[in-house]
DNA sequence: AAGGAGCGCAACCGCGCGTAC
DNA sequence: AGTACGCGCGGTTGCGCTCCT
């Protein structure tokens, strides 16, 4: 363990590559690939160790590499999937093509960590720091008047008094929620429902063992379910989804990564009833989201449908800017809050108002459907355990 | 113009895990 | 079962560039 026998050896080069260096390696793993790191040196003609071979080829020789500075879309990925991961940057960086964790890790620690503090939150907890800066904290404190201005005990208020992020808005509604579902944003018309419908359903009929309506999401049993193989049964509406950002950046519906823990799940279409959705929007600003609906989508809708009134998207799928995106998500939060009022005060079971998704279901989601009044009230009962 | 500070990035280090023997 | 080895990961370091004074 520890120190690698090949370290000890001696002669072996350290610090930077030279081209030569690299026109050795990368000619002779395009030729023979790299099979055992460790003979990889010897067989090259390098006067290197393995390790360092095998770091010089996965940061910067292999051709998948996608060179240049990161996206806005990239960045607003990476803290969302911080939120949900923490520092596990290969995971974080297998969501994003042509990125390597040495990047990822370096982009966080020098540009990102920055950012978050200047917008009021902690990179470390996605919390807001327990003193933001004053601009910050007036603005949240507008925010927190719309929400609710009379509510003093309104845990969202009180989250999101010292900034008002969607992070915020969250907290404490989801202290330890491990879940991420890639939301595809995008402007492209032939964009579906099926697309937005990238809910993980959950079907209590097949598992009449679990019960739903007492599911308790900071539960052992919950998290326990959700971080190995569930006892539940959960679905994905389409398996093949994938659609593109505005950047035209395909953003892949991940249904076998390790990002969902679940990904082995068969899918089963006929399971949607009560859903629980668990999503991050990509490419918005900072949200991350949990959604419980009924589904009621047959039909395919367009994008463009959406944009002409199905949903108030609204602007805030055409931005790119971190800025823009933050304090729109602050208006979405406000104004999708409604979702919520069905449920009991203390709920704090959010929605993220930057995932169309979500949006979407606010729509078709009325409570005044006698159809669908029964089981959100049953869901709304059900979230009002947290 | 010179020097120091800050920053970004590439590379190294040390550890844990899995596997072969 | 114990040991050695290879691989991969996260944390850290150090170099070089840019900006500021």
């Amino acid at each position: 363990m520890g120190r690698h026998s090949c370290c000890y050896k001696q002669k072996l080069r350290k610090g930077l590559w030279s081209p030569e260096e690299d026109e050795k390696l990368l000619r002779h793993i395009t030729k023979y690939g790299h099979g055992c790191w460790s003979s990889v040196p010897k067989l090259a003609g390098l006067q290197r160790c393995g390790k360092s071979c095998r770091l010089r080829w996965i940061n910067y020789l292999r051709p998948d590499l996608k060179r240049g500075s990161f996206s806005p879309d990239e960045e607003n990925l990476i803290i969302e999937l911080h939120a949900v991961l923490g520092n596990k940057w290969s995971q974080i960086a297998a969501q994003l093509p042509g990125r390597t964790d040495n990047e990822i890790k370096n982009l966080w620690n020098s540009c990102i960590k920055k950012k978050l503090r200047q917008r009021g939150i902690d990179p470390n907890t996605h919390k807001p720091l327990s003193e933001p800066d004053a601009s910050t904290a007036t603005a949240s404190q507008d925010q927190d008047s719309k929400l609710d201005p009379t509510s003093s005990d309104n845990p969202l208020s009180a989250s999101a008094s010292a900034s008002a992020s969607q992070l915020d808005l969250l907290e404490p509604a989801l202290p330890n929620l491990h879940t991420v579902v890639s939301v595809p944003v995008s402007d492209n018309p032939s964009f579906t429902s099926q697309a937005l419908h990238s809910t993980l359903w959950f079907n209590q009929n097949q598992h009449p063992s679990t019960e739903f309506n007492s599911i308790n999401m900071n539960s052992n049993l919950f998290k326990s379910s959700i971080s190995s193989n569930l006892p539940l049964d959960f679905t994905y509406p389409d398996n093949n989804m994938s659609t593109s950002n505005s950047n035209n950046n395909p953003i892949e519906y991940e249904n076998e990564s390790g990002l969902f823990p679940w990904s082995d799940i068969v899918p089963n279409k006929d399971a949607a009833q009560i859903g629980l959705g668990v999503g991050v929007g990509v490419g918005v600003g900072v949200g991350v989201g949990v959604g419980v609906g009924v589904d009621s989508v047959q039909e395919d809708l367009k994008w463009s449908d959406y944009l002409n009134g199905l949903m108030p998207v609204s602007s805030v799928l055409q931005t790119q800017n971190l800025n823009q995106s933050q304090s729109q998500s602050q208006n979405h939060s406000q104004g999708h809050f409604g979702f919520c009022s069905g449920l009991k005060d203390d709920t704090q079971f959010s929605i993220t108002g930057l995932n169309p998704w979500y949006q979407y279901q606010n729509q078709q989601f009325q409570p005044n459907s006698d159809m669908y009044s029964k089981e959100f009230q049953r869901v709304s009962s059900s979230f009002g355990h947290l």
